[in-house]
DNA sequence: GATATTATACCAACCGGTTAGTTTAAACTT
DNA sequence: AAGTTTAAACTAACCGGTTGGTATAATATC
């Protein structure tokens, strides 16, 4: 084989583990998953495994920084292009969701770190939420600025956001086994971006926005 | 010891049991959970444990049973002493966040659940979530017919509230973590009853009630 | 150009420690 | 006497991590 497909099969043996590592722990957790079904399903010994990456703990931190890393770039694109701070929290708030949509290793796994009290988070993580805070806090003053937004502290309104959307993602199976038991379950909804995303969108910017005639 | 008190004793080994395991398993989850660990916090012999109660699974089974099982009843206590839809939902809120605070084995554990899919709850817990959304339908309705709430999916607004509620009160070591970085991470707050739920119930307020000459 | 050497990638089998769960015999309680 | 608890040993299975070794191809040596 020549070269260049030698150093393709290189990296992809990499891929290939952290890819099934990837499943497996946002399946199953940390605790719950383990080396050998990683191995399993990524089609490769376990001593390649530890050859190519490390150990468990070596392998988890790879898949958070992989999943949770990009939360802020992901947050902000687009941002600029919107004109008013309004636009900028519906950007914000469907980029939120497309991201989940893209990413559908985040929700369980931030579920699962969040209940751990997100002590495993590496730093770039924890900087990327600060980040992202950030952004959502200068939306929200340039929109008191300019008179149309309310305050608001952006911490609880970002886990408001996420919360709906993390949550709404991993009760996919909840709501199916539901759906025949009456009450509006949303059961074959397995997306954010769309539906449930413009709902968001309507509730956050109702409660955002400033109404004509609020005193300032 | 009089009939009473043993009684008392022996159903206070098992309450011993139930109260450590749900301890460690909130902490720890349930793959991260040792059943060694459970009896050593109990201050009980292994051999007792399985007397009084049964393996891992059943353990498990009746601590998610003690920390979801009331959920349905505490939001919907006091509901109906709330003369307006307005204030049935500034209730809701309240009675949500006071049971976070009351139960604070709750967030990480359904967090956890949630992750999982909710595959693990028990038949009771989804027909009290199922309770839940039908009830804050209930409100929503009420006050779309007095025409002073706009009309909204429950299972979204009650996924914004618990999410915010929940991810606050697992997010405190991380915020704890972040005071020193700037950007206002209300460190320091361990309890959502209070300036929380107060700005909870604010958004949400916002976001549903209907605005003088909207349209129906 | 044939032969050794090295580097990289991979694997089957194994090892040591942990964990869920059981058993037994004795003690304590009512 | 019946029910409850304990200490301690034990097992079978599991799991993270390692070892010893193979295959391949590139590089160096003669």
């Amino acid at each position: 084989m020549d070269p260049v497909s030698a150093q393709n099969r290189r990296g992809d043996t990499a891929l290939k583990i952290l890819a099934a590592a990837r499943d497996v722990f946002s399946e199953r957790g940390f605790a719950g998953t383990t080396v050998d079904e990683i191995a399993r399903r990524a089609g490769v010994n376990k001593a390649t495994l530890y050859y190519q990456i490390g150990d468990k703990q070596t392998l988890y931190a790879g898949v958070i920084l992989d999943v949770m890393g990009n939360a802020a770039e992901a947050t902000a694109s687009d941002l600029q292009d919107a004109p008013s701070p309004e636009e900028k929290l519906r950007t914000y708030i469907r980029n939120v969701a497309a991201a989940m949509d893209r990413n559908p290793w985040m929700p369980p796994i931030m579920l699962r770190e969040m209940a751990a009290g997100g002590r495993n988070f590496p730093e770039a993580v924890t900087r990327g939420m600060a980040q992202i805070f950030s952004i959502l806090g200068g939306i929200i003053a340039e929109g008191v600025r300019q008179d149309v937004l309310v305050a608001a502290p952006p911490l609880l309104v970002h886990l408001m956001i996420v919360g709906a959307f993390a949550f709404f993602k991993t009760s996919a199976p909840l709501r199916e086994r539901q759906a025949g038991a009456g009450g509006n379950w949303l059961a074959g909804e397995d997306r954010v971006s769309g539906a449930v995303a413009t709902e968001v969108e309507r509730l956050v910017l109702r409660a955002l926005r400033k109404t004509p005639g609020e005193a300032g």
